[in-house]
DNA sequence: ACCTGAACACCGTTCAAGT
DNA sequence: ACCTGAACACCGTTCAAGT
């Protein structure tokens, strides 16, 4: 199965779709699309793995924090730009070889920051799932499209039954820019790493 | 509508399954659940606020740390009994009052943290997020169901394509302790916290 | 008030048939 | 080698009908 034959790319912002609209968004029989994946599944691992290749590489001369920076910042770029494929991410098993592709620059950063080899994986996991997680909850509408209306809903609820919400009060309705509370994110773990490479060298 | 009266709890471990194996599974027919639920979406936000109500409630008497802490290990437990229903979490709003009843005692650790009122909600978010992406990461697959196998695929692609996978090499493939891992970033972030409560004064 | 059964417009997938 | 069309066993949902 050839995969790259049919101009599937303009696919890549659905998924999760049917097998006959991508069929017809490529100007196929969805029946001929069996000719490349053997199934939907399949599919849909290949546009995962089509989604993973525009996380941009870093920059291999770059220092160890602004190579992390970068890969995490891509990657939600990546998830702004395809909010139906990118929460696959989070269901399907890190074995594409896509997937490596973006996870290795990631060991490469997290042992140049001084991180013992046995802790390795279970850093970079700590640092994707912040990302994953915050960049998933964003496109997938956990965050909520701005928090607007908590406000009213709390109203419904007996009064005194939400303490903490009712002593930080209009603090919660302000909007949030979500861009920055990626990057204080990003910077604490960064921080966290600097200080664990610090711990072990 | 009054979503109790059917024993609909027996479908808390499935979701995401369809209306006709709901209503076999309650001993309904799939269209008197109409009765009950607007639609299969406000069936689902039912299903999740019934998931919600089984993460415990912190002990109000103990220290801020064991309450996040808690809660945290509460919601990964629950993830664990309900794998299927459990990652709906991640693109539902939180809107939901069995959310915010959930949410409301992490707003009054933070506070007692010494967490500044305008940013009780942004360390919650970031709180939250490692909780739930840990734990869906866990239930839905991401982490792979022991990363055993990733040698055997490094191998198909060309060599020196992931020089920091060839760098690290066994340490890979050796077994994970999820639970000693969350613990792990648990106790880094309330660290984080803590930090954060003593820079505010 | 609560449930049923048939029906509608969809799914993923199989398979025999076309070129 | 590549695609099609009909068909199968499913979906969520509507609606008229039953008790």
């Amino acid at each position: 199965m050839d995969h790259g034959g049919c101009g599937l790319a303009a696919a890549l912002g659905l998924a999760a779709v049917s097998m006959r609209a991508i069929g017809a968004e490529v100007g196929l029989t969805p029946m001929a699309l069996y000719g490349y994946f053997a199934s939907k599944d399949d599919l849909l691992d290949w546009l995962v793995g089509r989604v993973l290749r525009e996380v941009p590489r870093p920059d291999p001369g770059a220092p160890w924090q602004e190579r992390l920076a970068e890969s995490a910042r891509g990657a939600r770029t990546v998830a702004h730009r395809y909010p139906r494929t990118f929460p696959l991410l989070l269901s399907r098993p890190v074995v594409l070889a896509e997937a490596m592709r973006v996870v290795d620059p990631l060991y490469g950063a997290l042992m140049e920051a001084g991180v013992p080899g046995g802790r390795v994986a279970a850093w970079e996991r700590m640092f994707s799932t912040f990302v994953l997680g915050f960049a998933v909850s964003e496109v997938s509408g956990r965050f909520g499209e701005g928090n607007l209306g908590t406000r009213e809903r709390r109203e419904r609820l007996e009064p005194g039954e939400l303490p903490a919400h009712d002593r930080l009060g209009e603090v919660l309705d302000l909007p949030v820019d979500w861009t920055a509370e990626f990057e204080e994110g990003l910077a604490r773990l960064l921080a966290m790493i600097k200080e664990e490479g610090r711990r072990a060298g």
